[in-house]
DNA sequence: TCATTTATGAAACGACTGTGTCATGAACTA
DNA sequence: TAGTTCATGACACAGTCGTTTCATAAATGA
């Protein structure tokens, strides 16, 4: 046994390219820009991470983690009605620091509704229910499945809308209406 | 001036094209895979066409006049309450032969939000208000602006939960749910 | 010091991309 | 029939793509 491998140039490299993708996006991601991006090869990204296909899965992985634990540690949703729970939900997810994470799913959203069979594990979904923890978080409140899956429909709808229009306005008074008729 | 303009064939493969991006979608379209399913050459595109940037935007437009025209032809909501036009324009939307125009208009939403200048002419928004016949139909009726931001919103975010977790019967709830909490 | 394992640069491979060039065909008018 | 314009095939150009091969350097344990 000589020369241990190092993970962490390994996972510091999958940190920055996770960066790389939230900022450039995923739709003509290209190992050579992004390697030297990232001061490293295309040499040493197959070696790290096989084939783009696995390093693409493990940085969507990535981003999905960071976008749970923003959730978890900036927003506690215990003291609130249902409808201040929706509106700080929308709040949060509205704010600038989120918007890289909420594109990026977007096109993941889209890229699997062409090409399903690429984001299943054994049948299941797997990248797709990201905004899981999220209608979790709803559904523990006072939400019955339906609603939970409305109100999150609706958010995602309304977060479509202000990310193409970019009229923050209007869908802040959509999602005001929104959560005027789920009021309990 | 001798031997006119063909504009017949030009408008076929226009035609075709469009049926072809229907079917496979924008993110992989290539050249010379689309010239041989339409028994035609790259030459020919581009001799038409001028380049693959206003090909596909003849076939986004075309694509859009086609969903245009089959709403302007199947779905009357004239006599029909606020909430029942909702529904009956959540169903023709999920029929299965809206799904592929569906499909194609969220991955152009998608990729306006990385790419906002493809999408604009001179500033104002071109492919990106698909739904917007849908918008105005509503709007004519007893809707506010705020509100058919909000309908609006929520069947683009429920239509995409259905394409993607493939659950109809989930989303047909909550559609019928926001029916209810919409009614006059 | 030496064997062994990890790390990494340089370069190539074959496939594919959109587009341009050059030629020649085919259809029309005068 | 000659002249003019449209149509179209064959092919080349200059890239980019993900991936592989071959070599060598660097770091460790024995």
């Amino acid at each position: 046994m000589a020369r241990p491998v190092d993970r962490h140039r390994r996972s510091q490299t999958l940190a920055r390219a996770t960066d790389y993708v939230l900022t450039h996006g995923l739709a003509d991601l290209s190992l050579r820009p992004l390697a030297s991006a990232l001061d490293t090869s295309t040499r040493m990204l197959l070696y790290d991470f096989g084939s783009k296909e696995r390093l693409i899965s493990e940085i969507l992985a990535e981003a999905r983690r960071r976008l749970a634990e923003l959730y978890a540690t900036n927003l506690d949703t215990g003291a609130l009605s249902r409808s201040d729970t929706v509106h700080a939900i929308w709040t949060w997810l509205t704010a600038p620091g989120q918007a890289p994470y909420l594109r990026l799913f977007f096109q993941v959203h889209v890229d699997a509704m062409a090409r399903p069979d690429a984001y299943t594990d054994s049948g299941r979904p797997l990248i797709t229910d990201w905004l899981g923890f999220l209608g979790s978080d709803v559904r523990a409140d006072r939400l019955d499945p339906t609603t939970a899956t409305l109100v999150i429909a609706t958010i995602r709808g309304l977060l479509l809308d202000r990310f193409t229009t970019n009229d923050p306005a209007r869908t802040d008074q959509a999602l005001a209406r929104f959560t005027q008729l789920i009021s309990d």
